[in-house]
DNA sequence: TAAAAATACTCCATAGGTATTTTAT
DNA sequence: ATAAAATACCTATGGAGTATTTTTA
């Protein structure tokens, strides 16, 4: 009954008056104004029933009911506030990708990230449409393309123009661009969990030839090198994936491809929502920035 | 950082949860909704940064954090609870009267304000004007008349007619009664710290002469019993001290006295208001209840 | 007179509620 | 189909701030 109402802000505050005997500087300790402080402490001594501080302009002291809360209390908060940490083991997020995670901005996000909240970052690569999250290896992805919104939290990060990726000693490998509307009628190789080119939801008529169909991006890329089809990929993603066999080549008039994070709607990582706005916030400044530059 | 903002009532429900395993019950237990033991786990899981509980509709489990945090919360939450319940030494509040303490009504008050609040209330007689107030030997006073307001919180309780007491054996103890105008030719005995007659404040050439100046109600009384001069008293005191020597007569034309409930505007008890708001309602149903009686 | 606590107010974050939806067996 | 947790929305308590007043050595 009594205790009802009492929160932990009001005995850090109290405890910072017990320590320094001083409501001013107290409330400079813990970032408080002296006049919030006095109505926290006010607080406490009403729902405690008790005065825990004799208190004139000029002098401050314990009562013995004070003296008796102070001794408990820096006991007990301090073995609290400790509690109330996760430790690091604890402090994880799992990002997750299966293939073309972008460079910079990402490890600045992840720096960013685990210097605001204390929790680490820890990159997951795994080969699947959902790169860990359907099976709980990861707590948000990173993922190219398309992306089912039923059971997920999507966020667009960027849009890219998409490339194809031909082998140099193949029909295309002379050629100097495509024209997507070429593209539904060349052989293709696909990476089954990319979410770049899902062939299905093309008109029937128009569907692309499955040459290759592989499952992860390396086995793609060889595909593609080995001459099986061309592969349509991220123009960033390509230019970091030279490869001595293949070209890459504009597709003009091709759709871009949206490059999104992604986290569970329900039961998912508390701090994945954190992690996704503040991607957002830190892709706005990068954008920001190369925009200066370019002026 | 990320302890920020994580209150009691957050590990409160935290606790409750991960000993009911069942949010709907572990709500009922601490007396909230379901949808409101939801939400705030989930915040205390954002503001920790770690997932607490795994859930769904039809589970509920500990993960290893969760795990951790309740092996901490269970020890240290029970005891936090009870440093924070005052001991009885401590929960003491201390009513002050220094005469006339009225009968029935305050015994239910004390009775009422102890089993609401947890708060003993011990009365205290102190033969001065604050009844023990000025040197902090009560923390609220019961006082007949006027009262010092200027550093005092005041609460009038109620008014009540006044009465002259006169020796049956003095010239004024045939009378039936008496008229206000009569009083300040008569002569007068005195309780320097009643608040009744405060002579100062008559006009001076009216002012009763003091034939007898006591410093407590006992003495007093026995003052007017030997006919050293006329008393002025509430109704209801003088029915509660019937005087083989002593006739207690109507005061025709004369003011009313109030009964005031009084504590220090500063560094008073913390419960002081509660009494005294409480003391306010229990007169206002006395008094409602006395209607209804005469009805 | 000056330093410091208390008051008086304004604002807003969020705890709490009710009604409804979603989910998993 | 049903039990239970999550969501959406609303209300209002009270915590935090700024400006001012009061107090006491």
């Amino acid at each position: 009954m009594s205790v009802m109402g009492i929160e932990l802000h009001h005995l850090r505050g109290f405890l910072s008056v017990a320590e320094e005997m001083h409501f001013t500087r107290a409330a400079e300790k813990i970032h408080l104004t002296q006049p919030t402080l006095s109505r926290n402490i006010r607080k406490l001594e009403e729902r405690m029933g008790v005065r825990l501080l004799d208190r004139n302009t000029r002098f401050v002291a314990l009562t013995a009911a004070g003296a008796r809360l102070q001794q408990e209390l820096s006991f007990l908060l301090p073995r609290l506030e400790e509690a109330l940490h996760p430790s690091a083991e604890e402090a994880v997020l799992r990002l997750g990708f299966s293939w073309g995670f972008p460079a910079h901005w990402p490890q600045r996000l992840m720096s960013g990230f685990e210097e605001e909240t204390g929790t680490r970052v820890d990159l997951v690569r795994r080969d699947e449409k959902l790169a860990g999250l359907s099976r709980g290896e990861a707590d948000v992805a990173l993922l190219w393309g398309a992306v089912d919104t039923r059971d997920m939290h999507v966020v667009t990060l960027l849009e890219e123009r998409q490339v194809a990726a031909v082998a140099k000693d193949s029909e295309l490998g002379a050629r100097r661009g495509l024209h997507w509307a070429e593209v539904p009628g060349l052989d293709h190789a696909v990476n089954a969990h990319s979410g770049m080119a899902d062939f299905a939801q093309w008109p029937s008529g128009e569907r692309p030839n499955v040459a290759a169909l592989c499952t992860n991006f390396d086995e793609w890329l060889e595909a593609v090198a080995s001459g099986r089809g061309l592969g349509l990929l991220p123009e960033s993603v390509a230019e970091r994936h030279a490869h001595p066999s293949i070209s890459f080549l504009p597709v003009t008039g091709a759709p871009a491809v949206p490059l999104h994070m992604v986290a569970p709607r329900q039961g998912g990582h508390p701090m994945a929502g954190k992690l996704m706005s503040m991607a957002l916030r830190v892709l706005a400044r990068t954008a920001a920035t190369e925009g200066e530059r370019r002026c």
